[in-house]
DNA sequence: CTCCAGGAACTCC
DNA sequence: GGAGTTCATGGA
């Protein structure tokens, strides 16, 4: 895969390094990162400033290039070139996509919603996070994430990143399963994470002691026996789990199924239309009827 | 005030 | 095995 970027060097502004991608096929980073699927990046100016593998970034599409500063080109080669998902060749997966379904309503959410990536995020924040997902809306589920995240999180160096939007900020890593099970409930609690505090705290209990093991779960190849797997935590369903083996668990084949998705369904395909029609990039199809239904229905 | 938000557990029958 | 209810919170 490194291959694909053999050319890739680290750049400074002044002692910030950064490096310049130049990706193939379809990219749409303001999509991507503002789609639903992540919690933390937020706009600044004509980047994007989010933290992600215990790292702040920032990161600009510009004239068929990503460019991403805090990043050398280890980091790139090691984590981010995986994360936004510039190891993948979405033309192949649109081609998949389109050669399983013909539904005019998903063709016309492909070409509108092409270069749209799932991103690689870590396990246990994917689970975490979309446990705090249900019943809820995105801009409170930012909130109670970063709330999360400032009281058990880990701080981040900040240095160099001043004219990128994190000048006389803190920012802080995602919290381990450790240090949210060590906070206790009533602390989840009191970050106003609401019923969603029980859960939280059973996803951590069985994280630490090893039920819900992240290699083991990867390991499992019919997605209904990794849906299952995740269902075991209290608070995590078939939505859920999706989500989270999509986003967290290196799958694409998930489909998860919402209020939006349940809407899309039901007003454009046939009655007894399966997701599993889409076959192992169901997942991509998703993300393309969400952002259909959502931004341009 | 009511309704809803990238749901799931619980309680009935 | 479905259908209805409940669960915190905040914004529209």
């Amino acid at each position: 895969m490194s291959e694909f970027f053999i050319n890739i060097k680290t750049e400074y502004e002044g002692e910030l390094p950064f490096v310049r991608v130049r990706y193939e096929g379809a990219y749409n980073l303001a999509k991507t990162l503002d789609c639903g699927q992540c919690f933390r990046w937020e706009r600044v100016g004509d980047a994007w400033l989010g933290v992600a593998h215990g790292r702040l970034v920032s990161v600009k599409q510009v004239d068929g290039e990503l460019i991403i500063y805090n990043s050398t080109k280890e980091d790139f080669e090691n984590i981010w070139c995986h994360y936004f998902a510039l190891d993948e060749d979405y033309d192949e997966i649109d081609r998949e996509l389109l050669r399983n379904c013909q539904n005019p309503t998903f063709v016309k959410a492909l070409n509108k919603g092409r270069g749209i990536r799932i991103l690689h995020q870590d396990a246990w924040e994917s689970v975490c996070s979309f446990i705090i997902s249900q019943n809820n809306n995105i801009p409170r589920i930012k909130k109670i994430i970063d709330a999360l995240s400032f009281a058990l999180g880990k701080q981040i160096d900040t240095k160099n990143m001043e004219n990128h939007g994190a000048s006389g900020r803190e920012f802080y890593s995602f919290p381990t399963a450790e240090a949210i099970l060590n906070a206790g409930e009533d602390f989840i609690f009191s970050l106003k994470t609401g019923f969603r505090a029980k859960y939280i705290i059973d996803a951590a209990q069985k994280w630490c002691d090893g039920t819900v093991n992240e290699a083991e779960l990867k390991q499992i190849e019919a997605l209904d026996d990794a849906l299952d797997y995740l269902c075991k935590v209290k608070g995590i369903g078939l939505k859920v789990a999706s989500c989270a083996l999509l986003f967290g668990f290196e799958r694409r084949d998930p489909f998860p199924v919402d209020v939006w998705m349940k809407r899309v369904l039901d007003k454009y395909f046939e009655k007894d239309f399966s997701p599993s029609t889409f076959g192992k990039y169901a997942g991509v199809a998703q993300q393309y009827l969400f952002d259909f239904e959502r931004n341009q229905g």
